[in-house]
DNA sequence: TTGAAAGCGCTAACAC
DNA sequence: GTGTTAGCGCTTTCAA
């Protein structure tokens, strides 16, 4: 393996005794190139370790990479979202580069700017606070592909899961095991967007909703935290210290389960006191220590299509696309006050 | 915020009546422009929403975009690495691009390759499975920086905690607690590297000096696992079903000490009867649920003085650095087999 | 202090 | 099937 910073396609054509729009057919595996001719140039590439420039190539034709935008990578989601992604891409031609938000919110933009100052040829972005009008925009110069967002658009594609059903799931869950005082401790809404469409508002709604259904409404509570571990363990512990401790605590996504299960052993408390539930089936959820029961909303696949709708816009496609996955509920320890000891594998 | 694909440095030029030179010279903050003209060409780069591309500024100049590379971002070691890194880096114009080695072990001069072939303008990466005269022909094209290498270099700097130190503080702490039969389990060799210099392989010599040094060195035990968090589940419960249960386990890194915890709890144990020790003290380690006695290292911190040490290379520093972190052991609950209950919060 | 012009390495028309 | 050539958008001498 070479690093070559300085070999050009003009030295391979040398060395092969071509032109340089031949070494660059060969490169590209475009048509009308003999077979000796390929192979020639294939040897001078060897040879003299040549690598394309990308920033060269993006310049006239396809930069061959594939920008992915998460909120963070310290959120095992994204990475099975970026995993799915890396996995289906591999064997093609394409390169994925990361651009993660970082630690600011509402940096979505600024991190999906990153990928088109350089030109990816396709962007897979986790944002949900940016607008639709923005990434209408975007999506008429880049192909697009959104998750988590149920947003309706036209030049760019999106991916969910039913996040209605998937809480739906989590108050029955629950109302069925006996729960009827449930706390639901969500992401501020201004952390993430006020759009209505966005994950974890659906998730509100569908709590309250379901809630409702149960003849619960008027039981509801929501919390609003700043999206991080720490703050949902605090403002559990002013839940729990409370005058009106609740049975069962559904936690936006599985991080903010984490700080819930925190608190809950800081006060030296289980499951058997206050039923927990996730979202997002993380990986550590499934750890016999930590046993978290959530919703499986299926990363590695989500990241999979993703790359698909984009291959498919890269090759012609111009409707848009909407991808729903639908969620599932794995039971685990935490919300189960009389069940088994989960040990469940993942 | 603009897209603005087709805003050409040339438009700006124009609305603001000046020369292409001209825009560029205030794009970069270069020498030889007045107030007013920088004036007039910031007013006309906001009306237009002006994006200089990087392809094009990369062919001449730099890409102002630094590149990481890590083996995966599902270990969160290497997401605080990275978040090191991009807080050290806000306020710069660098802007940081990641490229994951991804699952397959070996990957990581190929992700590498990825980074070099965007002509990024320094390179920070985690690849113990890389021949050192590899990496010095790199960094004779690009400043480099290495993070987790003891070898000694002249074209790159790099970056360690002192592991023989760090497997040491391991052994001593367990000895301590009574334990005499001590089994290490750590990746494979083949995974990682054959290289002596990887810390992998340093954490097991630590290991081993440690043992004979406390006259334990005929007790010493080293059990080879693929990297993943399931092997090590799969060897450790081989080794609690096997004839000679060890009394403590001391894990190559948290990943893997996850799965020596999944093993013991699937049989029933706990602490009091297998005390485990990981490496990296990587947060989920410091649930309360889990707590993981471990070796920190101080992964931010080194993000951020990679960091620092490109920018250095970036301005001219030719001479290669090397900084060693000293480790610290944080004893936890999987480690104290007649202590309290901890609750450090990380 | 400002602008004109050359060219970075590559791709894509188009001519042969 | 193969080569020639004109740029892509920017930075960077070098003159003015």
């Amino acid at each position: 393996m070479q690093v070559a910073a300085s070999v050009t396609i003009e030295d391979v054509a040398r060395a092969a005794g071509v032109s340089r729009a031949a070494v660059s057919k060969v490169i590209r595996n475009a048509y009308g190139v003999s077979p000796a001719m390929r192979e020639r140039v294939q040897t001078a590439i060897e040879m003299l370790g040549y690598r394309p420039r990308v920033a060269a190539r993006s310049m006239r034709g396809a930069s061959y990479t594939i920008g992915v935008e998460v909120p963070t990578t310290a959120n095992h989601f994204f990475d099975s979202l970026i995993h799915g992604a890396t996995t289906r891409l591999s064997g093609t031609q394409y390169q994925v580069i990361i651009a993660p938000a970082g630690p600011d919110h509402d940096n979505g933009p600024r991190a999906i700017q990153v990928l088109v100052d350089r030109q990816v040829d396709g962007i897979i972005a986790v944002s949900p606070a940016v607008q639709p009008s923005w990434l209408e925009k975007l999506g008429r110069v880049t192909p697009l592909v959104m998750v988590g967002r149920h947003d309706e658009s036209i030049n760019y594609d999106t991916i969910v899961n039913d996040d209605l059903q998937g809480s739906r799931l989590v108050v029955e869950h629950l109302h069925q095991l006996g729960h009827r005082d449930i706390v639901h401790i969500t992401i501020d809404p201004r952390a993430e967007s006020n759009l209505p469409q966005a994950p974890h508002a659906l998730r509100t709604q569908g709590y309250l909703q379901a809630m409702a259904d149960l003849g619960q409404g008027s039981l509801t509570r929501v919390v609003h935290v700043a999206p991080t571990e720490l703050a949902t363990y605090s403002a559990t512990l002013d839940l729990l210290d409370g005058p009106r401790r609740p049975t069962a605590i559904f936690a936006g996504h599985d991080e903010l389960a984490m700080g819930v299960l925190r608190a809950l052993a800081d006060r030296g408390l289980d499951a058997s006191d206050v039923a927990v539930v996730g979202y997002d089936d993380t990986q550590i959820g499934s750890h016999p220590l930590v046993g978290l029961t959530s919703v499986n909303q299926s990363a590695e696949e989500m990241g999979g299509t993703a790359v698909r709708l984009l291959l498919e816009r890269l090759t012609g496609r111009t409707e848009p696309a909407h991808e729903v996955f639908p969620p599932t509920l794995i039971p685990r320890r935490s919300s189960a006050n009389c069940g088994p000891y989960s040990t469940d594998h993942h």
